[in-house]
RNA sequence: GCCCGGGUAGCUCAGUUGGUAGAGCACAUGACUGAAAAUCAUGGUGUCGGCGGUUCGAUUCCGUCCCCGGGCA
């Protein structure tokens, strides 16, 4: 029986489950048959939010939040946790769920981490560098440079940066920037080091989910035509009404610009439609990418129909 | 039936004063360290509506036919 632990297994660590991938892989019904199964055998599974989208407090039907029924009773965290007027970064949301994780495991529960935001997921586990807190207002300014200039003035200040990244690439080149003219050393000094990771902490059991391509397409299409169908234009008129920054992220949401080019007037709801779908699927497609090549090569990628569940699900019990 | 406009990449279109073509989007592949549902890099698309003529050479000029839009009858 003992020879059965998978290698992951120590016997010591606590028990952290995750289940991540693209958008419409169907992750969310897989955690919560997994926290069913727990709850059978006298465990507590509790879902934690690993989606950029999904910590919004505005977004429930654009993100796809699961709603009351589809948690089915069992304990979800970390979703519409954030109000949309703060940008949550990944450091951020690092933050919270190590607090969620480590409390859900000191009081003898498993946490069940769900998401598709590699970039959230890998610096939970991995930690991310030390960059002290930037200046708001230098922030501001920085990002309101057009890219070129930024570009020029990146390879001024931190050419090493600047030889490296594409010369429209106005996110990376904003940031680099920022980090140079706020800490007066460059971004590379500080991702020398990498701090906050709980990989070595945890006993980590985790599932990619990977379905085939036109599978997931076809998905995207029927899932934002249901949004639409489901209140979506309603959750922009809100989200509009409240006149934030169109920079931050609640307002980049796929689905928002779409719909919101429609309630001013710009394009037909069709048109909305066919543009939010496009756009979930080029996201999916980014996602898939991710999933392939950047998250650790010795976690097991399935497809999600045949994604082995009870094997899965007693490597975890075991622990 | 007549007149006008158009038929070029999967889509929307540009172009070739005659030397077999190109953008955007889609699609594909990839990158990714603090707004990542973000941001970006690379790549191939093709009987240039059919058939004939002129020409060394036609997607381009001419003829004819077909199809789409608009107008007139």
């Amino acid at each position: 029986m003992s020879k059965d632990q998978s290698p992951n297994s120590s016997g010591h660590l606590p028990a952290l489950a995750l289940i991540a991938g693209p958008t419409a892989s169907g992750k969310s019904d897989l955690a919560v048959r997994l926290a069913l199964a727990l709850a059978d055998r006298g465990r507590r599974g509790v879902i934690v939010n690993a989606d950029a989208s999904q910590v919004y407090a505005d977004l429930a039907v654009l993100s796809a939040r699961p709603s009351a029924e589809e948690m089915q009773g069992v304990e979800h965290r970390l979703f519409g946790a954030w109000d949309g007027a703060n940008a949550c970064s990944a450091a951020d949301w690092a933050g919270a769920a190590k607090r969620e994780i480590v409390e859900i495991q000191a009081q003898g529960g498993v946490p069940i981490l769900v998401g598709g935001t590699g970039l959230y997921i890998r610096t939970l586990l991995d930690g991310i560098a030390p960059v002290p807190e930037i200046d708001p207002a230098m922030r501001k300014a920085v990002r309101a440079l057009p890219v070129a200039q930024a570009y020029a003035a990146l390879q001024v200040e931190d050419p090493e940066r600047a030889a490296r990244l594409g010369a429209g690439d106005t996110t990376r080149i904003a940031r680099a920037l920022e980090v140079v003219r706020s800490t007066g050393k460059s971004l590379t000094h500080w991702q020398a080091r990498s701090e906050g990771g709980i990989a070595s902490m945890v006993d980590l059991h985790a599932a990619v989910l990977l379905s085939p391509r036109n599978k997931l397409y076809s998905r995207c299409d029927a899932r934002f035509a249901r949004m639409l169908e489901s209140g979506a234009v309603e959750e922009v008129e809100a989200l509009l009404a409240r006149q934030l920054d169109p920079a931050l992220p609640v307002m980049r949401a796929i689905g928002v610009p779409e719909i919101a080019g429609f309630l001013r007037g710009e394009w037909s709801l069709e048109e909305a439609q066919s543009k939010g779908s496009q756009a979930t699927r080029n996201y999916v497609k980014r996602q898939y990418t991710w999933a392939k090549h950047q998250f650790p090569a010795d976690w097991q990628r399935f497809e999600s129909h045949d994604f082995p569940a009870e094997v899965y699900f007693d490597r975890l019990l075991l622990n």
